[in-house]
DNA sequence: ACGTCTTCCTAAGGGTCTTAGGCAAATTCT
DNA sequence: AGAATTTGCCTAAGACCCTTAGGAAGACGT
């Protein structure tokens, strides 16, 4: 029996490319067996059972997604940082929809907190700094702001938009200057 | 054998009934069998396979939807019917998880015509006649109304708002206020 | 070289989806 | 009403998938 060399880490970046070519819900712990040529049986000396290795896959997609936007915000302010942000955020989704499913799993607590679910809420909150907004309007902002996001993403990779000839990529773009409008007009409470 | 008296309207309303107990992606032909005391392949010869039952619950939860936001929006206009709008939309969400689910998977084009996604648009553009938007900023809008809803309650609903003490519905409320200054205020091209 | 730990295997049980073929109940026809 | 047809449910069985238990052989430290 030769070793196949299987790693949590390669099992874990095999599972990721296999979400973004099938998607995430048929990822499964049989075809990723396959795709090292070993037996299902021997992939749980790796990994608990198939759900912790879902959850390693969001772990890396959200870890993945912060790099990204990170990169892209990095010395940018303002409205600038608003469209970076944005842009960074809907191509991992387009380029990766299984990583990107698999970053909205739902994570209990304590993995929550260990991910870097935190460095997008603060990433968020930086882009606000062009906006001056007090606290709790902040907060409530870095919640619009995320589920402007991901809301108009999952919708346009749900084919939900494909029902008009308007062009997505404008729309995407008058809705962000519709952001970046109503950030700089908060209403007053 | 005693007829157990199974119909598909009977099997979709109960499925639609096990979503929201037990989440959209646990519904299982197995589970539903169960519940009308019959077997599993007994099922087969009301719907044609998971997939077409899914696809019932989703349509099912559509015209519900569809209906709870008519009646909402009936009679009101401008902020009014924005807010009212919202609101049907994330109560249904919140009293119904899963077959709020289900109304947000994918349907391919015939089934996604025949549904009652059409009227969801026509509302969505019935709201925006009490500002005043010129296509194709409408459509802009549109796409923006509904990838705010739709993202912050999806975001909501899976716990990621729940890192931070701030009370959600104030978010949601000074979210609806935002977008409402937004599109009074929408940005010309 | 020896013992230990790790990785992989076989075996097996349980769950889900689906099709095929049969029997009996319900419905329709004469 | 009785016969013919359709419909609803059943058993049986195949194809996957998830998971655990126990064993053998490679890798590694002493």
């Amino acid at each position: 029996m030769v070793r196949a060399g299987v790693t949590v880490e390669r099992l874990t970046r095999a599972a990721a490319e296999l979400a973004d070519e099938v998607g995430f819900d048929k990822v499964t712990v049989a075809a990723l067996a396959r795709r090292f040529g070993v037996k299902e049986a021997s992939l749980y000396s790796h990994i608990r059972n198939a759900h912790d290795l879902k959850t390693r896959m969001a772990l890396l997609a959200l870890a993945e997604l912060a790099d990204e936007v990170a990169a892209a915000i990095a010395g940018r302010a303002g409205k600038d940082a608003l469209v970076a942000f944005a842009g960074a955020y809907r191509s991992y989704a387009k380029r990766h929809p299984g990583r990107y499913a698999a970053a909205r799993m739902e994570l209990d607590l304590e993995t929550a907190r260990a991910s870097a679910a935190g460095r997008h809420a603060e990433m968020t909150r930086a882009i606000l700094r062009g906006y001056e907004l007090a606290e709790p309007d902040q907060t409530d902002a870095v919640r619009m702001l995320g589920g402007m996001f991901h809301g108009f993403v999952s919708l346009e990779t749900a084919g939900a938009f494909q029902h008009h000839p308007r062009d997505i990529e404008a729309s995407w773009n008058r809705t962000l200057d519709a952001l970046d409008a109503a950030l700089r007009n908060w209403p007053p409470a």
